[in-house]
DNA sequence: GATTATGTGTTTGTATACAAGAAATGCAAG
DNA sequence: CTTGCATTTCTTGTATACAAACACATAATC
């Protein structure tokens, strides 16, 4: 039954590789597309459309747009459809206040509680990024520094915790995707194997300093402070682009 | 339409005010039931059977099980249908870890940002909750005090944390449920009314400390500590008992 | 000429029919 | 009497059909 529709060999075959359901597979695919701005923030996510292109019926749709809206990385609006989300400043903000108050409690826990078969698994996370960004593979760099983040979490054995993280993550790729600086290299991969050397080293201290300054370091990375202009334009905009009428040069 | 269907006037319409679409409608009366033990934990919820008590199809059904699975007070099986959650004792540790840092943050946020309104309508709901307590409906003082801190959350104006909270709550509400200890006074609104003081004088560090000692007093009042065999013995042989057919003694 | 009313087309919301999987029951064999 | 297997029934998963709401365009009136 997961066999008798596998039109979704797309890329790299970065959709997750847990063979599930096939919500799983289209959830995975879109929430991909998204992160690798594919859809830019703002598109229209019409779901007899997403139904045609990956052989499902609505309904399967439905269900994966659900999860990404519960998520917060598409918007859901009651009789009017799905866009893919566009944090604005404010909001990006106050998902990285979330973020910074999870990753402390989820660093120490981690010192407490995480295995060394973990610990190896966040190691060879790290590589895998940092090839990714090596082989200039942007989308999937982010997508993949956002699961070393995940992953700590399960480190951290505390399920609410993993749930939340998996939302704030989410967004935040979402927002380092949409507000991006000039720099390139996004999640510094060497910030992540320093941190799981403080952890390894059950040093809490340590490991909580290097997440912290981790986190200052990602969003001075982004146009968030008082330089929102530019892109806060963007944003507000692009759910006018989205008919298909030209429009007239708005400076005449 | 949403006038079509209202066979839904159970007791005291506890159910949210908010008359949305009819999925809100039969999410609150289940998230009610839920809390208010009419459902306990472990039983079998048939969409069939629930599609034909609210008088919708399944597909409604369907999507409010999917929410409530999302906020973690019902179980959700792959082919095998949903259940009334029925937490661990670990699983409501790492719930009530997950509180603390949440509601450690909402107070700090709320006392920067709570607007003199959001106070009031705290206080209103503090009485309201006496009144439910006062009058011996247990179920509804359980629901009203969690209320209470996703309203306190609210105030502290941060979607992320406020999403995170209502699941939080309700499954603590579950917990207290499950878990009841002997005393009657569950969540003391004198606690609560103190906070809101704390909070309204703009007294962050006092405000964090009643919501400390608040959150030990819940928990204080649970039979999590140590001594889990009875309640836990229950949880594991609550979903044996769903079956309708007569058990023999145990101890015979 | 601008603004409002109306009609059409497209998209979402809901119900239902059908298919696939799991539990339960009954039968048969040891 | 117990145990293993097959059939049967019930429940869930998925697709599709129908109804309602919205967006857009056209036309009519002030």
């Amino acid at each position: 039954m997961n066999e008798q529709l596998q039109p979704l060999k797309k890329h790299t075959r970065t959709a997750k590789s847990r063979t599930g359901t096939q919500d799983d597979i289209v959830y995975a695919h879109i929430f991909d597309a998204i992160l690798e701005q594919r859809l830019a923030p703002g598109t229209k996510l019409s779901e007899e459309a997403l139904g045609e292109i990956f052989g499902v019926s609505r309904t399967i749709i439905r269900r994966a747009l659900s999860r990404l809206a519960h998520e917060g990385v598409v918007l859901l609006r009651p009789n009017r459809g799905a866009v893919v989300a566009s944090p604005s400043v404010d909001e990006a903000r106050q998902i990285f206040y979330a973020r910074r108050l999870v990753e402390r409690a989820i660093t120490e826990l981690a010192v407490e509680h995480a295995t060394a078969e973990q610990l190896a698994e966040l190691r060879q996370m790290v590589t895998d990024e940092r090839d990714c960004f090596d082989r200039g593979d942007r989308g999937a760099g982010i997508r993949l520094s956002g699961e070393f983040h995940l992953k700590l979490a399960e480190a951290a054995k505390n399920a609410p915790l993993v749930s939340f993280q998996r939302s704030l993550v989410s967004q935040t790729s979402l927002i380092i995707a949409q507000y991006e600086g000039g720099s390139r290299s996004h999640c510094s991969y060497d910030e992540h194997n320093e941190l799981i050397d403080a952890i390894e080293a059950r040093d809490a201290d340590k490991a909580v300093q290097l997440m912290m300054h981790h986190m200052d370091h990602i969003d001075s990375k982004l146009n968030l402070d008082e330089d929102t202009a530019s892109d806060d334009l963007h944003a507000v905009f692009s759910h006018l682009l989205l008919g298909k009428k030209k429009l007239r040069p708005a400076n005449s």
